[in-house]
DNA sequence: CCAATTGGTATCGACTCGATACCAAATGCG
DNA sequence: CGCATTTGGTATCGAGTCGATACCAATTGG
């Protein structure tokens, strides 16, 4: 049965992926969730640098979450900011400790080798785990956290200018790359 | 860059199957890795259902996996027998209660939907993961555990007559479909 | 025959994770 | 406005994973 096989694939990959990065965070007194949620942090925009939207992303409860960010901010790895319009949100920044851990740990050495031998830069690869998490997406009505830039509120005003149809501010080329909670992707025309 | 792209979207998925996962196991008081161990137990042969080859396919500490397969056995999902040749060695057993929860628990219904609606049955994503698995285990020195039918030992003397060349056992079928510890592919020639 | 290796278990401590309870700020509605 | 509801976040507790270490029994290899 494919499915089965598909799933006992998947299954076995996310192990170890876990494995090294078990073994990968182990030299810094770090566990696998820790360095997913520095790598989260470094690669969202402001909107979703939160906890909550942290939350979301790795799917734990926000108790959780809490607890691995304490963990994170007594090691300097991590620094919060509160929200100067919401007085209830913190924003979490990721220090420059925690950047150099996370440059240092991720991808794991062995995935890195492997990921970098794949042929045609693994794009087969990319388009067929893409497709896959697209789909697991929308059955679970579940965020994307995609790049801004491929957003359906993503609005291009002129070379270099961008804006977001949600929040109305005005994005700079590197906004446009950094994952948002908010992202939803533009709907496939027939 | 590409190689972080991949890597974010193996362990998002990663993640993904993890949460599904604990919600699937969280029914009958199970976590995932108790699963994990029940799906393996349930699709290998005869010479890799001990606790050493589970160790090995789980990646994690023998004391670990030993505490592991404790529970399974008080939940009577498990049943140990002495191997007769070699008095260190049991034999793990999927019982029948354990075949059930299996059957209701995996794959995590999310995943068998998204799997079953991929184009071509999903074999170009099969195609890609395989890829990426053997890589992985190629750099680390790895078993495989893939399936006794495509090991460099199995041979064939007849119609649905096989024999394996390492321990020189005749081999049935439906052996020949089950994963093997001693598993190792055979060489691509150029 | 005895050391080294292998398979497995037991125990301990660090840590994850969910559940529950809780607080403060924001929002919604009459 | 006023008050219930919702949202963002933290604190605390217990169950359970996991690695490390130690240990025992059986096998293997000189």
């Amino acid at each position: 049965m494919a499915v089965d096989r598909l799933y006992a694939l998947l299954e076995r990959l996310g192990n170890l992926l876990r494995t090294e990065e078990r073994a990968a965070g182990l030299r810094h007194g770090l566990q696998p969730v820790h360095l997913q949620a520095l790598r989260y942090l470094q690669s969202c925009n402001r909107y979703s640098n939160t906890p909550a939207a942290l939350t979301e992303y790795l799917g734990l409860t926000k108790g959780t979450v809490s607890q691995t960010l304490l963990l994170l901010e007594e090691k300097g790895l991590l620094r919060k900011q509160p929200d100067t319009e919401d007085r209830r949100v913190v924003h979490l920044l990721v220090t420059e400790d925690g950047r150099a851990v996370l440059k240092e740990a991720l991808p794991p050495a062995l995935f890195k080798r492997a990921l970098t031998g794949l042929p045609g830069e693994g794009e087969a690869l990319e388009a067929a785990l893409t497709g896959l998490l697209r789909s697991l997406q929308a059955a679970n009505a579940q965020r994307s956290f995609g790049a801004c830039g491929t957003c359906k509120h993503f609005q291009r005003e002129g070379p270099g200018r961008f804006r977001c149809g949600l929040t109305k501010e005005p994005l700079s080329r590197e906004d446009s790359q950094l994952l948002c909670r908010e992202h939803e992707a533009v709907p496939q025309g027939p």
